[in-house]
RNA sequence: GCGCUCGUAGCUCAGCUGGAUAGAGCGAACCCCUCCUAAGGGUUAGGCCGCAGGUUCGACUCCUGCCGGGCGCACCA
């Protein structure tokens, strides 16, 4: 509807280029917005107020010769012009219901497009280091991340999705004493425990297995506890390899799945990092000083220059994160989406940076970056803490097994990334109309049990003979119903180009709303139910419900949150 | 102190990359089930869009400066 709108306005923009109203070399960039107030009608360009500067005219004047030039189309009923010159278009109502048969027609596929070409898109997320179990940040930067990937994905892109596991730095080390230090028996209380030590019940756990020479199996590692507490590298072999499973399974529960897993490590065995340290060394963008080796940073808009190579000999953790970029570059990556907390948001300077001392053509923008604030939790009013040091903290698991997959996941996504986000555990399991993920995930269920219903009743859904009869759906009810529908796939396309999946989940509760207030109708006025005794008008009304069944259960998909067809 | 980010109804948040009288939900006050799930619907109340300037036909949206919250400012990751 809005396609045929703008390009029925284009052909009128190319008339009064014609006519010389307007320069022929002008580039108009054509909008045409939903209205909110539906006596402005169904949809709004504000075409003549961009024009009226170049034309010379008053915005209304300009309008008018918009519409003027505008061909006819049985798609519009009727043209206003409207305040500081606004055109309002009132679509015919055919028009209006095609919306409903495009999605019986592309089902599942509605809403989806090729924006993307099917050129390759990386987006990592997650990432975490294997030293501990996913928490609720780490959930959050899945549930988005996870999001991003499915609208990429729905748009055309090829998307890869990879977790960078952080294998090969200090952390991991820490990783490993504190296990070996839980094999000899040692506890935080003990005077050799150090304070970097990781405290957490797990380790104990990791350490029990390690020495019950236990064995990690997964995908991709079969490793087996040694039992020996003295060999430091079999420990931290192990305790890595049992936390990225445990990690794994946690994701798995999540129902987020990655392409691809990138060692860090790998990066120094296969000689990348110092491949990388030696070409920047060449292009002449870093320095001795103090026995550490720097990296002019800020020759890139960087505060300060940062070490890269310390003076005992180790590398700062951007060395290896810039070479993990110039390796996704080369992987043939030319779009690479990364999603991370925004407590790393220095690294993005650093890794930019390193990325255009190079010197191979890098944009500068690279890679994106789509950065998520902490997140609260909160249980009956009071604010739970979270200490990963001392162990104490709301894991990934924990919630999911509590409040449930789909809950968590929308709680998570459908906030804008860059907000601070409550997570309230009472919130997200209550099953009332409180809680927005039961909300649309009944309006589905609603539309299932309708259909239920009509089978009880001895009647059939008869598809073909409802779309034959579209025209029936006359209410607001049922045209407000049509219009949303109407808005997903530009939707779709804007959260997938901007890498925001919160506003679908903002649609959907809109929709569902819509959904809901329709089926009211039925209470007071029995002849607006959806099953009536007039069986056009029936069927009709089912392939409408039926399309935001679909249109919700799309939706809900691009979030990773189930549509059940019973509640 | 510097950088990033946020500041919209009592609370939690939207506001489509500048558009028409700023929107939802929760909470508050009422109202609606002989009816396809009341896991629902309706009505009312509630706002100097943090403050002050600027840009223009037009600003919650862009720019600048303050104020306030979060995060980050290591030869840590």
């Amino acid at each position: 509807m809005k396609e045929t709108l703008l390009a029925l306005l284009q052909q009128a923009v190319d008339q009064l280029k014609a006519d010389a109203v307007i320069p022929s070399d002008l580039s108009v960039r054509l909008q045409v917005t939903h209205t909110k107030d539906k006596s402005h009608g169904d949809l709004a360009s504000n075409i003549a107020m961009m024009l009226a500067k170049p034309a010379g005219l008053p915005p209304r004047e300009v309008a008018q010769r918009v519409i003027g030039a505008l061909p006819e189309s049985s798609a519009i009923n009727k043209v206003e012009i409207a305040g500081p010159g606004f055109i309002n278009f009132f679509m015919a109502q055919d028009a209006q219901s095609e919306v409903v048969r495009s999605v019986h027609d592309q089902a599942a596929a509605f809403g989806h497009s090729n924006a993307g070409q099917n050129k390759p898109v990386q987006v990592e997320f997650v990432s975490a280091n294997p030293t501990g179990p996913l928490h609720i940040g780490h959930g959050r930067g899945a549930a988005i991340g996870d999001s991003i990937c499915r609208l990429l994905r729905a748009t055309g892109w090829d998307v890869t999705a990879e977790f960078y596991y952080n294998d090969a730095g200090q952390q991991i080390n820490n990783l490993a004493h504190s296990v070996q230090a839980r094999c000899l028996n040692l506890t935080p209380d003990d005077e050799q425990w150090q304070k970097d030590w990781y405290q957490g019940e797990y380790i104990i756990d990791v350490a029990n297995d390690y020495m019950a020479k236990k064995t990690i199996d997964a995908e991709d590692q079969h490793v087996e506890g040694k039992g020996d507490s003295q060999d430091l590298d079999a420990i931290r072999h192990f305790a890595v390899a049992y936390l990225r499973r445990e990690q794994d399974l946690d994701l798995k529960a999540f129902a987020v799945d990655f392409d691809n897993y990138f060692l860090e490590s790998s990066l120094y065995q296969d000689g990348k990092v110092e491949e990388t340290v030696e070409r920047l060394i060449a292009n002449g963008y870093t320095y001795e000083d103090g026995g550490a080796l720097w990296l002019k940073t800020t020759a890139f808009g960087d505060d300060k220059d940062r070490v890269m190579r310390k003076s005992d000999g180790g590398y700062t953790y951007f060395v290896p994160d810039v070479a993990y970029h110039l390796n996704k570059y080369q992987r043939g990556f030319k779009r690479v989406v990364n999603e991370q907390g925004s407590d790393h948001h220095s690294t993005i300077t650093r890794v930019r940076a390193g990325l255009q001392a190079l010197n191979l053509d890098i944009p500068q923008g690279y890679p994106e970056y789509v950065l998520h604030q902490m997140v609260t939790v909160m249980r009956g009013g009071e604010e739970v803490k979270i200490s990963k040091r001392a162990g104490s903290y709301v894991t990934l698991r924990d919630l999911i097994d509590e409040v449930g997959r789909d809950a968590t996941r929308y709680f998570l996504a459908a906030r804008r990334a860059e907000s601070q986000l409550t997570f309230d555990i009472e919130l997200a399991k209550s099953q009332t109309n409180d809680n927005p993920v039961y909300y649309i995930q009944y309006a589905h269920a609603r539309v299932c049990s309708a259909l239920r219903k009509l089978n009880e009743l001895n009647r059939d859904y008869e598809e073909t003979l409802g779309l034959q009869h579209l025209d029936k759906l006359t209410l607001p009810a049922e045209t407000d119903l049509m219009d949303k529908m109407s808005q997903f796939p530009e939707l779709v396309k804007s959260a997938a180009e901007q890498c925001e999946p919160h506003v679908i989940a903002h649609y959907l509760r809109e929709l569902a709303a819509l959904l809901h207030g329709y089926y009211q109708l039925g209470s007071d006025q029995p002849e607006l139910r959806w099953i009536t005794d007039n069986n056009e008008l029936t069927q009709a009304r089912l392939c409408l419900i039926s399309a935001v069944k679909q249109v919700i259960h799309n939706g809900l998909a691009l979030l990773g949150v189930t549509a059940p067809e019973k509640m």
